[in-house]
DNA sequence: CCATTAACCTATAGACTTAGTAGGGTAAAT
DNA sequence: ATTTACCCTACTAAGTCTATAGGTTAATGG
């Protein structure tokens, strides 16, 4: 299940790629359009600002803004920075592996075998779409 | 995430679809085999019997056992009783819909839309799986 | 018929995560 | 100077996950 923060993260992406120009928009005026609680939105823009997916402007007139074009921001770097690994088990993760701790022999695992199946069909799905894809559907 | 809950159940599974014959298996003997704790495991099992995948036997001699073709049980069947709805979000869900409280209009939605695509892609590949697909890799 | 075996059932608890809330501090425009 | 809006820390209520404990019921063997 994908967590709310990365849900709301996505569309508050989506909002500010739909705007044209790079004009900073602020918290409240997506809280507001998106239907977002404004504290727990705050929070999340600050991980994409973070993580160099978003530029600031403080003061008046300012707020948040895209730093690259939509197009180069594809939706697995969205969803490993809001929700983690894209694998349904960690020991078919590429950016999150960790080792099981029942499993003695991990390709004789029926588990771990069809998880890298899904894993790697979501990923070409998700490396396929950018966040223009999202934006204009 | 996929639980701990059905990644054990799954392997069970596995495990009683390896043998050739229905003789009941013993939880206990599993428990030790998969590496997973017996009294976990009991609840586990005990869905798997209420939802008519397993059969069982008490008493000495006794135990559980599949009562269909391994061939018969597509791994939607197992997904959707052990872990819930295959979607990643609950709007796209196919037999555990619900409607988002946020979201005035679903088809406008960019991440409604990809995350239908993601649904689709997995459920594929569950459709596509069988527990006999599983077992003999 | 009685002892043994193993499934069945209910309750509970510790650890962890989620989805926020509260409340302020800091920087930059005008 | 004052407004505006970003930035940060801490906390918490609720829920889920992963079991554990302990007793009950039913089948079998002697």
């Amino acid at each position: 299940m994908l967590s709310k923060k990365t849900k709301y993260g996505i569309k508050a992406l989506v909002h500010l790629a739909k705007k044209e120009d790079r004009v900073p928009v602020q918290i409240s005026s997506i809280s507001k359009a998106e239907n977002i609680s404004q504290k727990f939105l705050e929070s999340i823009l600050l991980t994409l600002k973070k993580n160099g997916i978003l530029g600031s402007k403080k003061g008046k007139g300012g707020g948040y803004y895209l730093l690259k074009d939509p197009k180069e921001i594809p939706m697995t770097s969205i969803m490993r920075l809001l929700e983690g690994p894209i694998a349904m088990v960690p020991c078919v993760s590429l950016n999150f592996y960790e080792k099981c701790d029942d499993c003695p022999d991990e390709n004789a695992c029926a588990v771990h075998n069809i998880m890298i199946k899904v894993r790697d069909n979501t990923l070409e799905i998700f490396r396929n779409t950018s966040l223009a894809d999202l934006s204009h559907p």
